[in-house]
DNA sequence: AGCCCACAAACCTAAGTATAATTTTACTAC
DNA sequence: GTAGTAAAATTATACTTAGGTTTGTGGGCT
């Protein structure tokens, strides 16, 4: 709310999401810097696409709004690009003089939006606002995912091993039947598993496998 | 392959894949319905879409090629329509004079393609290919999903709430505590869901009831 | 030295099964 | 309504199997 809180004094700009800008005409760039600035939110714009890859983009939800027609690659190229590069941000494109095919290819690509100009304000602050939501919870799962990558690679190769067996269903001793083990071996092992992979629970443990895409390979 | 295999002596239709086709023009649907069978796809053709709506919809994998302007409500209207009697069959537009809004609210609906008249036989085609495997693969889940749900159904209410804190990873102890049951009893109601769901393993009782969708509401 | 891996003995807790009995609920028949 | 009945729910006893921890031992690898 205040201003001191938006000061580099805090992470706090961390949590504020932003909006992209590419736009190579300056009066459209300054138009949609104003409309949503009006509303609170965020603003970084660019002349080029170059531009937006070369400045390292934050770690915050947030979104583009993306001329179909750039200097260098299109705005569509530009999308492609992006998804090559795992870059998952949500995009909105905005036309002057677009036709059909160029926006089934852009929704193909997962494009929030399309709005060709000149579009109403309040279409576009919708559009924004739903690409930055759809780009918060992406990110949460994400990072969910992330974290829960982290504990599996703590786990030894062993330990990933049985962890699959356990999640798949087998009992300590079937795991020890098909790894030539003794049973004992594989309970101190699980004991292990549990306790790194933070489970409570076996069904805890093995929801975290289905999250993690664990399953077993040797069929 | 051969002619008899469609005739009426077996459900050998309820196995191949089948594109409906809404039209007004005459000549468009003659020419589409040549273009598939050229390619051994089975077709039904409409004049309009309450025709489609009245005769009944096969259980097969299927996609429709709609036509945006129609006689009545429009393609886009009745796409609509579809997703709100939970019909899901993947939807490819044909238009000749279309424009993008209704392209974006085209593919933000679902639809898998959205050619202009007129438009290439193969691009057409492999709209058509790309929309029958989408809806076999829904099919396929949904079935899953199904049987599963049919399962559950024939759990007791207590069952039910018996499973559901299995599920979140609570030891019988614990269960019955909350419940305010003897301990016995848990194991004896556990015992019922492990048969009556057919679940192999906790570990596949947990996933069963992560696919229904089953939690813990109580907290 | 610090892991990863394996295993054993001893022990304890949790889970699951079978049998049997009682009670509650719901629904049907008279 | 009331009696009858079938399914659901509850619990107990007794027993078996599975899961899990602790402590300790030893080998292999870096």
């Amino acid at each position: 709310m205040t201003e001191h809180s938006k000061s580099s004094r805090e992470p706090a700009s961390a949590k504020e999401p932003i909006v992209f800008v590419i736009d190579d005409d300056a009066s459209m760039r300054r138009a949609l810097t104003n409309l949503f600035q009006s509303v609170g939110l965020k603003v970084e714009v660019f002349g080029s696409a170059p531009e937006m890859l070369h400045s390292k983009l934050p770690d915050v939800a947030s979104c583009l709004v993306l001329d179909i027609r750039l200097p260098g690659l299109s705005g569509l190229d530009f999308q492609t690009e992006l998804a090559r590069a795992n870059i998952h941000i949500p995009i909105i494109f905005i036309t002057g003089h677009g036709d059909i095919p160029m926006t089934v290819r852009a929704m193909k690509g997962g494009a929030v939006d399309f709005l060709t100009k000149p579009f109403r304000d309040q279409d576009m602050l919708d559009a924004v606002v739903m690409a930055i939501e759809r780009d918060r919870k992406r990110r949460e799962v994400e990072k969910i995912v992330a974290n829960l990558n982290a504990l599996f690679e703590t786990l030894t190769p062993r330990e990933r091993e049985i962890l699959a067996l356990v999640a798949s269903g087998l009992m300590n001793k079937q795991i020890a039947a098909e790894l030539g083990l003794a049973e004992i071996t594989v309970k101190i092992h699980r004991g292990h598993i549990m306790k790194k992979m933070g489970a409570r629970s076996l069904a805890d443990l093995v929801r975290k496998a289905e999250t993690l895409g664990i399953h077993r390979a040797k069929p």
